[in-house]
Parts: C-alpha cells; sequence; structure tokens
DNA sequence: AGGTTACATTCAGGAAACAGTCAGATACTA
DNA sequence: TAGTATCTGACTGTTTCCTGAATGTAACCT
C-alpha cells in the first residue's frame, strides 16, 4: 500500500520541524501547516489519512478546525495535541471514533506509536500491534511483554525504551538518540538517567532470559542483541 | 450486508458531530442534517435504514416530522433523541413500533448500542444480543450479568462500563476513553471517578470470578484480561 | 604492564505522580 | 420516605522518576 499520507498542524515551528521530521523518517508522506485556515485548505487539497491537530492554534482553536472538517464530510481520524494544564471540559470527547490525543510534551517514539496505532484500526492495515525480536515480543495493545514464555512487568518508561530498542534491533543506539525518542522533547537532565533506564530493564528481562540482550558499546551506546530476524 | 445506513437530525453542530464520528467508527454509513425539512428530503433521496431525531428543531418539532415521514410511507425505525426535562407525556408514544428514545445527554457507548438494538429487532442482523468475554456473559436485552454461573447485580453506570470493557477485551484503555464513552457528553468532572467505578465492579466480579478480570496498566489505564478468544 | 582516566553500572533515597478505597453529600426512584 | 445510585474529596499506600554518589570496568597512554 501507499505511505499514509499526515498533515501535521502546530504554530509552532520546532514543533512542527520535530514531527515532519520524524514521522518522514517512519515512513510517513508529511505535510505541515501552522494555522487552522490553511489546515482546513490542505485537508480539502490533500485529504491526509491522518491529521495530528494542536488545539490551541492563532487563528482559530482545533476544535472549531474539526468541526469545520466533519461537516465537510472529512472522516480521517486526528491526533490531538493538548497542554497537560488543559482545563478537564476542554480536553473531553477527545477519544471517540478513531481519534486520540497526546498531550504536551510528548516524546517522539510515544506518538509514532500512537498514530501507527490509530491507522491499524482505522485502515485496516496489516500491520501487527506485536512487535518481535529474538526471545523478546511486546503487544502494544495490551502492553503485555513476553520473554521465553515469562511475563515482564514494565514501568511506563522502562515499556517505552523498550520499544524503541526492540524497533531498532541490531544497531547502535547512542544515549542522546535514545533520550530524543524515548524521553518528552523538554526533558533537558543528565544522559544519565539512560544508564540508570538501561539497568533497570537489564535486571527484569535478564532475569528471564537465556543471554544477556542489551550490549553495551563503550563510548557510542546501547544494542539490542537479536539472534536472526526471520 | 452492506453497512446500515442511518440519518441523524439534531441542530447542534457538536452533538451532530460526536454522533456522527462516533457512528462512522462503528461502521455505520452516516449522513447528518441540521433541520427538519433536510431530514424530510433527506429520508425521501437517502432512505436510511434508521433515523437519530432530535424532538426539539428549529423549523418544526421532531413528531411533526415523523408525521411526515410515516404518512409518505417510510418505516425505518426512529430513535429520538429527547431532553431529561421534558415532559412525561411528549415523551409518550415514543417508543411504539421499532422506535426509541434516548435522554440528553447520553453517553456515546449507550447510543450505539440502542442504535444496534434496534437494528437487530428491525433487520434480522445476525449480531447476538449477547456479548461474551472469558468467564463473563452480558445479555444486553435482559441486562443480566453472569460470570461463572452466578449472575452479578450491577448499576446502571456500572453495566455501561463493564459493556464497553468487554467490547474492548485485551486492550488498555486509559481513563479518558472510558470517560469518553461511558460518561454522558457532557460529564465534567474527574476522571477519578473512573477508579472508583472500577473499584466497585471488581468488587462485584471478583466476589464469583476465579481471578481477577480488570488489570491496572499504571500510567496507561485498565485493561479487561480475557484468557484467549477461540 | 601498570597507572590513569573516562565511561558504565548499580544502589539508595526523596519528591511527585498515581491508584485504591471509603465516607459522606446530593440527587434520583420507587 | 426509604433506598439506590452517583459523584466528590480525603486519606493511604504504592510506584515511578530522577538525582547523586559509590563502585566497577574498559580503554588509553607511556
Amino acid at each position: 500500500m501507499e505511505n499514509p499520507r499526515i498533515l501535521i498542524v502546530d504554530d509552532e515551528p520546532n514543533i512542527r520541524d520535530l514531527l515532519t521530521t520524524s514521522l518522514r523518517f517512519s515512513g510517513f508522506n508529511v505535510q505541515a501547516v501552522g494555522n487552522g485556515a490553511a489546515a482546513i485548505s490542505a485537508v480539502l487539497a490533500e485529504e491526509p489519512d491522518l491529521i495530528v491537530l494542536d488545539v490551541m492554534l492563532p487563528d482559530m482553536n482545533g476544535f472549531s478546525v474539526t468541526k469545520r472538517l466533519r461537516s465537510a464530510g472529512y472522516t480521517a481520524p486526528i491526533l490531538f495535541l493538548t497542554a497537560k494544564d488543559d482545563t478537564q471540559d476542554k480536553i473531553m470527547g477527545l477519544t471517540v471514533g478513531g481519534d486520540d490525543y497526546v498531550t504536551k510534551p510528548f516524546s517522539l517514539d510515544e506518538i509514532v506509536a500512537r498514530i501507527k496505532a490509530i491507522l491499524r484500526r482505522t485502515m485496516q492495515a496489516d500491520e501487527e500491534a506485536l512487535i518481535r525480536a529474538g526471545e523478546i515480543s511486546m503487544d502494544q495493545d495490551t502492553h503485555e511483554v513476553v520473554v521465553n514464555d515469562a511475563v515482564v512487568e514494565l514501568s511506563p518508561t522502562e515499556f517505552k525504551l523498550l520499544r524503541y530498542l526492540m524497533l531498532n534491533p541490531n544497531r547502535v543506539l547512542s544515549k542522546a538518540q535514545i533520550l530524543d525518542h524515548v524521553w518528552e522533547y523538554d526533558f533537558n537532565g543528565d544522559a544519565g538517567i539512560v544508564e540508570s533506564y538501561v539497568s533497570y530493564l537489564r535486571r527484569k528481562l535478564d532475569a528471564v532470559s537465556t543471554e544477556p540482550l542489551i550490549a553495551t558499546k563503550r563510548g557510542f551506546g546501547y544494542m539490542l542483541k537479536v539472534a536472526k530476524a526471520s
């Protein structure tokens, strides 16, 4: 199938670039605009398969945009971006139909995962909710991680870290890369936290795996070793 | 069979969008209009299988619309939307034939369930009134919930919550999702209420089940665990 | 090889976020 | 009026996240 088309609507250029780059890299066909009016004409012209829509826009809010699009007959799912401290009533009804929302600041991995999840349900994508890498399998619907038939309980951050590693098996990932993908984009703490979380992950995974799964490449980063993808 | 065609008639754009989005996602073929005159021509042109009709419309009330349609020979069932404080005599006679009514504000899950129930009766749909998930079975006609041959008495909200969980087994559902689907669309309270009701449900279900049924996925939401659909 | 340095691992601990439960206020129903 | 049902808010306990320090280990240089 064709690469899904995604339209990004956000007035902050940083976020727009961040999302555009990541989503292009993930294989989507991306277009980005900075306000509601441009969003509407872009939707009419391009008919994207999914819209990433900031609810706070300079000219009109995201809900007006949604309303205009829906009444014009466009049914593509929307992933809303909301501020964490938006008042409750503003973020009600955001998960209706195929829609979903993510709060800012988000992590890039998270947003890509959510987009894929939505597309999996709306387009009858053949893609699986199950990620496999060697002895490890991860179900993104149930959030269940299984290693050698043993279920491993992970905290949210551990889960996201492992997912990022599993999506890039047998490739060295620097701590900076990991930080950029797994942690929220405004995190400005030390890269040492990656070491901590790798340590946590190893403790849980290696307790049930036959061999050490995460290899350290001193001076470069970490790598998830996978015996051989079949 | 073809997807059933549904016509939505309501003058509030928010409600129209909400219903349109949810019903489309539930697999219906949806069209929406904002007044009685448009409703009549839409019915004549499209011959929908079911009409969702607000009784308070700007140009004419829902009953006039109904009368016009019935006398023109159209027999498709109607789901009326009424205000909660509508007097009883107004509501009288709304459920004759295959018709039914729902009071505003409603919950989305509720309205989808009612529509399916009507269609189950009018079209000879193959779909079942019985939902099953592991040890639990729920009859939507009798509202009877059975776990391991034991009948469990649930309050209305508990019932709707469990139904939503059962319709999405083995999938983590966030509190926001649960709130959006199970509670009325104008509910403006805290997500903590979901925790309370999960707590109530667990107390009733786990009293008769062999194992804990609702799993907490910390930081993500809740999930109904089902052994394995065969 | 040995010493030095930079890099990694692990642990402990405090703050904050999250979850479970309950009692009580309010509204609704019979 | 009694009995449910719903919702709120408080309280408690747990988990998670992150930092910083102590300990280990590989690489580098002479």
